[in-house]
DNA sequence: AGTAAATGTTAAACTAGATTAACATCATTT
DNA sequence: AAATGATGTTAATCTAGTTTAACATTTACT
């Protein structure tokens, strides 16, 4: 059981006694999932929220044609679970796979709210973690508005290199919300550009 | 300065002390707007977080061809600000605006941080605050992800049946992302339709 | 009441992106 | 190495929603 990134990841948000650190540790999940397996299925209460430390997820959902739409990716250092599922304990929108062999650390919802009591600046912590989320959320929303496909495609190319090289290029189509066929298009009007 | 309105709503989270309620109250400003007013201004940072007494604001941004793209409205008892400049401190995204005269409690940044640690209650609130907001945010992702324009207008109509009434047609139009001629084509269509 | 400004409607021409379908390339397994 | 399945490309056709522009209606002000 490898604590270290998280710890290391909290670091940036809150200073944790060793003391603390052996409450949290002894209170977390270590698990390790295989490429393909479900983490979260549509439908089930989501009961945790894991923190990636190695490989990689997608959290999805089907629309009424069947379609699946992406929402996120999670790599190491991110978050992985269905946060609304998750925070109000009722059934999942979404789907969470793993694209990848992925190693996660997973606080449950009933941990997490003796730790909040045993270890209050854990409050704080998962405050600023859902502030975050939120500020990225809306971000999405505004690109989702003013931006066009392409525009949106080179957005996502740059600010999350590290993803694009890891996963098909029709699932960040799905991402970004347009067909693969069309990402194929921009992409090839992208290199006549230059 | 009516604070009722704000201590009624925070007891559906937290229980506060008549101490603390005096703590809270001492240390909240209350500001009247007129119609037309602006809270927040895109560039400047977003000092204050506001809750809503009476009234009515709408929160956009400009995109780059000057179109105005309109992403909340905040009735009663809803929160009122550019979040992701207030959390983060950085220049807004958006300008929030008056439709309507507003009665607004307002929370600051620096006593924001000062309260957290006279009232550590107030920390457990705003996670909370703000994982209702990010449940929500993701969802409309889901929405403008899954839905027809039409769909995501019935959406709304029924889901906000009182800001409909209160709100021009062509500024419900910019919130769902489509023209005013279009919303207006969707209404004659649903006439029709039944 | 009359006028100006704000809001809403209609319809024709246009476009970004979807759909369909056929084919090309790459990766994995036997 | 051949075969199968997964991924990516190209091009023609189609459609949801935009643009433009002219007009209609409502609201607010003098």
């Amino acid at each position: 059981m490898n604590i270290e990134p998280l710890l290391k990841y909290m670091s940036n948000f809150i200073t944790l006694s060793k003391d603390e650190e052996d409450i949290l540790s002894s209170k977390l999940l270590y698990r390790k999932y295989l490429k393909g397996q479900y983490i979260v299925q549509h439908g089930d209460v989501c009961k945790y929220t894991g923190f990636v430390v190695s490989g990689c997820t997608k959290t999805f959902f089907m629309d009424s044609d069947g379609q699946e739409h992406i929402v996120m990716f999670s790599i190491e250092d991110w978050w992985t679970s269905d946060i609304g599922s998750f925070i109000t304990q009722t059934p999942a929108d979404f789907n969470v796979q793993c694209l990848e062999n992925t190693e996660l650390i997973m606080f449950s919802q009933e941990i997490i709210e003796d730790l909040y009591i045993r270890i209050p600046k854990l409050e704080r912590f998962f405050r600023q973690i859902v502030e975050k989320g939120l500020v990225a959320s809306q971000k999405r929303i505004v690109r989702s508005f003013s931006l066009s496909a392409k525009e949106q495609y080179l957005y996502f190319r740059n600010e999350y290199p590290k993803i694009e090289q890891r996963i098909p290029q029709y699932m960040i189509a799905s991402y970004l919300g347009i067909t693969k066929e069309f990402l194929s298009k921009i992409k090839s009007q992208l290199i006549l550009e230059q």
